[in-house]
DNA sequence: ACAAAAGTGTTGCTCATACACCCATGA
DNA sequence: TCATGGGTGTATGAGCAACACTTTTGT
């Protein structure tokens, strides 16, 4: 309570990166999000968010792509305003640091393991290890907006590629919603809305009936995307 | 295009408040903001959201409270954030702001008409003068967050006193949503949600069958607050 | 008694779940 | 031909919209 006041009021910007990753027991897929290793006090040595300061000629959806890039080397497929984080005493010291923290799907292939510096590591979403100030609050929170957004959201498809098969779309709605779900009826629901195309091809190579593979229709916005893109509108 | 570039990020926190009130031309209840005409460049004499800048003894929230209170003389029923606006344009002149952005929810009855100072009016939602800024897109994305969260919270309460009618809850409903609800399942619907506690009292004095007076259960939370109250927790 | 809104009952439709069953391919 | 997952058909049940009907007050 002794705190001295900041003098002034910080602005960063940081992003929950999220990508599914095969879990290292199960075969399962599961949630991974890259971390980066604090250099300098407070909380040296620990891991946070990926971030950086605002700066005044960068947009923040721009910073936050380019923190992305940075740690990565990737290019979101959905990205997303999370949430401002302003709390008084959430920066140990006694500076004041409000964060716009943004979140965004990647699919972690051969370009993610790249960029595996020392201070850069992926970390699955049930096995963190202790986070850097509120950043632990933070990616429960993106983990929660992610679970409840892909309820009624179409960005399933962040995770995925071009095309796919109706097996692999549901292998990433069970791995993010933490359940699994009748083949059948999962089909049945996904046609309904009417969002996916079917390309007419088939994905060969497997011991099985050859599945067939869809698009997405592009033409159907995959999220209320914020303020920003008018999608919102009534008649 | 041939802009400056801004020496430092501003910070502002500025607040949609909503209240209920009658129609001036039909006598159904319509939605409601106060508005603050700008005394100095840019957009002098146009409308404006309340708002300040961002000092950092304070929080955020706190900050959407203040000028809450300065601008109206009341207490939120509810307050949340909404989002954090920062593209480069959105300030007319050379200077870069982010505005964070809360929206609330009051019952306008007696103590509102207090503060109707020169430099703030009340105007119904479909029925906006020009707004400084972008403070249109922002309240445009505030309403469709209010009505959102209306069909599947609990956030009508903000607008309400302590005990009420199911009619009463209902007229909110359909001030807010835009459309009307047959009674009979309304009263189902809510009363399936067990968040309505019946006081035993009934309302006297109408010219018909007098209804009975719901409270608010308080044991459920009204709606997920955002992550700073740990209400989504799985088990 | 009558109007008007509170409150209850009932029916039919839609949609999600569960699960039985056929299809097509590799081994 | 068998195993495996792709894909289709269908019965059951929950929940909601529509609307008929009963109840209770003030006038």
């Amino acid at each position: 309570m002794g705190r001295q006041h900041a003098e002034r009021v910080d602005l960063a910007v940081s992003t929950v990166i999220f990508a599914l990753r095969p879990s290292p027991d199960s075969d399962l897929m599961t949630l991974w999000l890259p971390l980066v290793r604090r250099i300098r006090e407070p909380y040296e040595g620990r891991w946070a968010l990926p971030g950086g300061w605002l700066s005044p000629e960068h947009d923040l959806e721009t910073a936050a792509r380019a923190t992305l890039g940075r740690t990565t080397g990737l290019t979101p497929r959905y990205l997303e305003q999370l949430y401002a984080f302003g709390t008084l005493d959430r920066s140990a010291d006694d500076t004041r640091v409000v964060s716009i923290v943004y979140w965004a799907l990647v699919h972690a292939d051969e370009a993610a393991q790249a960029i595996d510096s020392d201070n850069v590591e992926w970390f699955a979403v049930d096995d963190l290890p202790e986070l850097a100030f509120d950043h632990r609050t933070i990616v429960d929170y993106a983990v929660w907006r992610l679970r409840t957004k892909m309820e009624y959201s179409r960005i399933a498809h962040g995770f995925l590629g071009e095309t796919f098969t109706l097996a692999q779309l549901r292998q990433v709605h069970e791995a993010v919603r933490g359940c699994s779900f009748d083949p059948a009826n999962f089909r049945r629901q996904i046609l309904a809305t009417g969002s996916l195309v079917d390309t007419g091809e088939h994905l060969t190579g497997t011991s099985h009936r050859p599945p067939r593979l869809y698009r997405y229709d592009t033409a159907v916005q995959p999220a209320d995307h914020g303020p920003l893109t008018p999608s919102k509108e009534q008649a």
